[in-house]
DNA sequence: CGCTCCGTTGAAACGGTTCAACCCACGTGG
DNA sequence: CCACGTGGGTTGAACCGTTTCAACGGAGCG
């Protein structure tokens, strides 16, 4: 499959003319990156901006202590780094391989020379830039206003509806991962799961995990009813 | 002043050739708000957007306890409210009027209708969007993976700073809100800052505040040194 | 004068982190 | 095949920063 079939069917560029996906795909370039790799870091100049062809990559912060909160975890189909495109302000976090991954590399200025051209792309940028917001948005409102326990409940409900997995969830990251995806430490997560486990609330082996009482985590990733 | 003038300085549409700006004046409307009035509430239909003529709005998210956390405080030239433009997913939080305030609306379907136009007043709206983005990343890095007293010093050096003033903050928020923005409460924003003032490092009276020491401030912004 | 609003201060409680120990699955090399 | 080390996950106890609750002070105002 070429490459402007991939292009056809993701997000960022779908519902635009055959004839753009042509021209994208000429701009393109590919790379490749082990797992632990690191694509490019906090404050590095944003020459371009990535999309995932296969694997999986880690976009994260780090504290002065060396703490991790990962902003987000992306898969096959999706973009990142398009920030620092507009801004020319450099990248604002890191992006690490979290796997054997296969991206494309899209250059800042013939991008942006595309988009200048074609306003269907602009919007369409605008869309996932604007839904990304959206994103941030909520992670924000967890992190300030929301305690472990209510993430994570709201985090599993996520998953499964994603996944339209009835109930039952395999984590394709570890525990480690998840905690600073959620904001805190695996100590604490674990903790949090086990209580969960011990209130019948959900049923864990490993990392599968089983919902057993939707409604159960709905109330507490509201914060109506608490975990004791 | 006619509205095209005003709308030729502000960032969003700087740039832009004058017959832009009259077309753009051309669909906004005026639209004036009292002190404490609601201008849209978390969920509801994004019909458009919003630029602040005069006044200063307050957009924010509320716990289900009721807690507020206030994402930004947005002043006069400033747009707010787009991202639901492009998601067509419903405004994400609540804008409320800090003071009274002149704000003109720019109705959805006609302002994409411009943007599929020109595309370079799509450039500058993802120029501001992922500026946006980058701000949102620097607040939840400091919700996440810094504390208070953190917070506090980067954000009174962030106010010297876009003041040009020397060392000398006037506050132009009520203390309680500056907690809020902090992601924290009035009475622990009390202590850090009169710990702050007992170890020389600032001067408090009333909302007017002085810097005094620059260095330990960002010493403490960095978490390279804590606040005894 | 007395009211309210905002900011401040103190004591107690809480949620989360830190530090340390431990378990277990897994892979490696003797 | 087993001993060993390693890394992820779990558990316990002490600790720490922040919040909560309550009380109080001062500024502004009818």
């Amino acid at each position: 499959m070429g490459i402007a079939d991939q292009l056809a069917v993701i997000p960022l560029f779908e519902g635009l003319p055959s004839e753009h996906h042509q021209t994208l795909a000429r701009i393109a370039m590919t790379r490749s990156y082990q797992k632990g790799q690191m694509i490019f870091a906090e404050g590095d100049e944003g020459t371009g901006f990535y999309i995932i062809q296969s694997g999986r990559i880690k976009v994260f912060k780090i504290s002065p202590e060396g703490k991790e909160q990962i902003f987000h975890i992306f898969g096959p189909g999706e973009s990142f780094g398009e920030v620092a495109v507009f801004t020319g302000q450099g990248f604002p976090a890191f992006a690490e391989a979290d796997a054997q991954s296969s991206l494309l590399f899209f250059p800042r200025q013939a991008f942006v020379a595309l988009i200048r051209k074609d306003s269907s792309l602009a919007l369409n940028m605008l869309a996932v830039l604007s839904r990304r917001l959206q994103k941030f948005s909520a992670l924000i409102e967890d992190l300030s206003l929301k305690e472990v326990p209510a993430r994570l409940a709201a985090h599993l409900l996520y998953l499964c509806e994603k996944d339209l997995a009835d109930n039952k969830i395999s984590l394709d990251i570890s525990k480690g991962q998840l905690a600073s995806l959620l904001g805190t430490i695996p100590e604490t997560l674990s903790r949090i799961m086990s209580r969960m486990s011990r209130q019948g609330l959900i049923r864990m082996k490993g990392s599968h995990i089983t919902i057993l009482d939707r409604q159960g985590l709905k109330d507490i990733a509201t914060e109506g009813k608490k975990l004791t």
